[in-house]
DNA sequence: TGCTAAGCTGACGTTCACGTAAGGAAGCAT
DNA sequence: ATGCTTCCTTACGTGAACGTCAGCTTAGCA
């Protein structure tokens, strides 16, 4: 439901104008939409966390497209939520970056073999990340847990106190 | 359940061995049952998070009771599942030295209204904390939605390949 | 009383995740 | 061609959260 990085259907020619989903962005525009900072975009690409599009050279602008925009939200959520260290993330993301991947050959292989291949692998990368937040889950719903029985005693006190 | 900070219940008279619930600790002990070190003890007295005994003299080693291990513990694990700063945590935090402070003083006094007020007081710290951390949860589980989701879907593909 | 382990107080070092400033170049419109 | 804006690279700065080292003192024990 939320942005997490369907590039919409890319199946037209190669020539339509499609004004939205395949808009160029540059990287004041991305850093606005995800509500953060061209330097922290940078950042991320000097880290690895971002493509760095290989075929850029030395002092051009950095291009991006909506899948771009969608990853740096994944990041963001993910750090935010996780309080995972961007080194930590990287390992994490792995799942999307093979998705990326995965959505570029998929589309152009017809080997049913490396197809399987590919699925599996981010099936596995996705397991990884569900079992993590599954983690989260849990602890966080103990701590819930123990801040609603305080919260009942002291209310309970309370209780004793007015009668 | 879990530690959280109930420092037992102290009644017996004051000359009671009680070898255990109120032994006396020093910095590596309480660094070593919390999985910290010495050196982030002190910053934390430091920086506010941990009292830092106002009787103490310059020079003299610190001493903690099974109190303070408690509150470290809560002090990770809140840093840890909500990946706050410690800035954040000491505003959250005002919860468990209110709680502290409200123990003692709810013992002290008997006058029912400053009672009444302290339990009050604890009442909505406590609800901040638990604010806060359902809001992680409804997040976190919002990010499991999506991921069970995609998994859901890679998978799909699989069948279709393998049927 | 003397020893040793552990602790104390500075004070400087370090890693992460960027912020910020300088000087120059790319992109786009006119 | 000329601006104007946005971006580029390089490089140094910064705050948080400790790590680490030096030199000295305290606590507990024989």
């Amino acid at each position: 439901m939320t942005a997490i990085g369907d590039a919409a259907q890319q199946a037209g020619g190669a020539d339509t104008p499609r004004a939205d989903a395949e808009r160029v962005m540059r990287i004041g525009e991305v850093a606005a939409l995800t509500g953060t900072t061209p330097r922290t975009i940078r950042y991320y690409e000097e880290i690895g966390l971002l493509s760095g599009g290989d075929t850029r050279v030395l002092g051009q602008h950095r291009c991006y497209s909506q899948a771009d925009v969608d990853r740096v939200h994944e990041i963001v959520r993910l750090k935010e939520l996780l309080g995972l260290s961007l080194e930590q993330l990287s390992q994490l993301l792995e799942a999307e970056t093979a998705r990326a991947e995965i959505r570029r050959e998929l589309h152009a292989t017809d080997d049913p073999g490396r197809q399987r291949e590919l699925l599996l692998q981010s099936d596995g990368h996705i397991a990884n990340q569900l079992t993590l937040v599954r983690g989260r889950l849990t602890e966080l719903a103990k701590l819930e847990a123990d801040l609603s029985e305080r919260a009942r005693r002291v209310r309970q006190r309370l209780e004793q106190l007015g009668a």
